[in-house]
DNA sequence: TGTACATCAGTGAACGCGCGTTCACTGATGTAC
DNA sequence: TGTACATCAGTGAACGCGCGTTCACTGATGTAC
């Protein structure tokens, strides 16, 4: 079974990130984990970067399944306010979780910019986005914005809070004890909808 | 005149960060740019963290004048959604004005989190934005919001398009082509309130 | 069925690099008396 | 005014480190005939 490595190194680079951040990310670290010579990572990704990108690529398509996930847990009649509100929450929630991994994906000096997988994946989870502003568009609530702009000022404030509140920044300074205080500012901020039930979901 | 090292450490530190990036702030460097010998720099700093947060601290204060001098050339009667606007414009512009000395302020693993100058600067600005705000609040905005909630839900939002931005994640996703349009949409998601008008500000 | 050859994942030694930090030192400056 | 001493910024050699990448190699597997 040597096949595997490619998949064995992913998976030993992701224990790394998650146990010691982003600098354990070092292939001669990746691949003391894997039990495999220190040579043998470059016979599968051309180069660091590559190998970092592949695991950028995973955090990307774990997060949309996160939220996806938190979505699917919702009732089927959630209003659309609602589900905006989850899908905001759970973004923040996986930076919150796996903040090596965040950090990672948003770290360009260390990926590869040419990377074509990574590109699409670090967009994907937008076009869902986008959706879900839509539909809360449909009920009037700012109802004449440009949806791709409204969706990307969304997002930037989900990716600032995330930031800032892994920084240790918005507890400080805000005062805010508990994440969900902040996302409740932040749902209140933009007016998203009425606050949903807090706390009832079990994170996947 | 040797006292003025220290001083002179930081000035090529901030040269280094804006030619070349985070990555090109080693001690090494900075002291040769400086045309001091290699070890120099740890008269002045007990290690490189301590000189990175210096350098950091420094960027929390440009970015505080940065901001107070948008501010202040408004015509003094400005309205305080027109303040609140510009306050916003201002933070993103510096950030892609500087993306170096912006990346190397929110890289913790890099700062020395015992700095307490570090500490103080990185909070010194929400105070101000506080501030904006309240002003704003005071004719009706989200009058019932924690004013240090919903400032910080701007902040992340500021934080957010400024990184995602400087990423070119919000280029691709939105269509936007300028920072203005994504600053607009950014408005219009908060409903800070009427436009102002755009670009007849000559930044500092 | 057997032989010759190509492919390729993995090995382990080696290369060359730049780094942060330590250390003994030099030499200028300030201070005590 | 002069002498002895302490302080301290800056020097330059050295230490020890881990890194990404290269290279010649081994040995297993697959393929052509």
């Amino acid at each position: 079974m040597t096949a595997d490595t490619r998949a064995r190194l992913l998976r030993a680079a992701l224990e790394l990130l998650d146990e010691r951040g982003v600098d354990a990310l070092t292939l001669r670290a990746i691949a003391r984990r894997c039990g495999v010579s220190h040579g043998a990572p470059l016979k599968h990704f051309p180069h660091r970067a590559a190998l970092l990108s592949a695991v950028a690529t995973q955090g990307f398509h774990e997060l949309q399944d996160w939220v996806g996930e938190a979505l699917a847990q919702l009732p089927a009649d959630a209003s659309p306010a609602r589900r905006l509100r989850t899908g905001t929450r759970a973004y923040v929630e996986y930076a919150v979780a796996r903040p090596g991994m965040f950090a990672l994906m948003f770290r360009r000096d260390l990926l590869d910019p040419q990377d074509r997988e990574l590109g699409r994946a670090s967009l994907g989870g937008f076009e869902n986005l986008v959706r879900l502003v839509e539909a809360r568009q449909a009920e009037g609530w700012r109802a004449d914005a440009d949806p791709r702009l409204l969706t990307g000022a969304l997002w930037s404030a989900m990716h600032g809070t995330a930031e800032l509140w892994s920084w240790g920044s918005l507890p400080l300074a805000t005062g805010a004890a508990t994440i969900d205080d902040v996302l409740d500012g932040l749902c209140e901020a933009f007016e998203i909808g009425p606050p949903t039930a807090r706390r009832k979901r079990t994170t996947p």
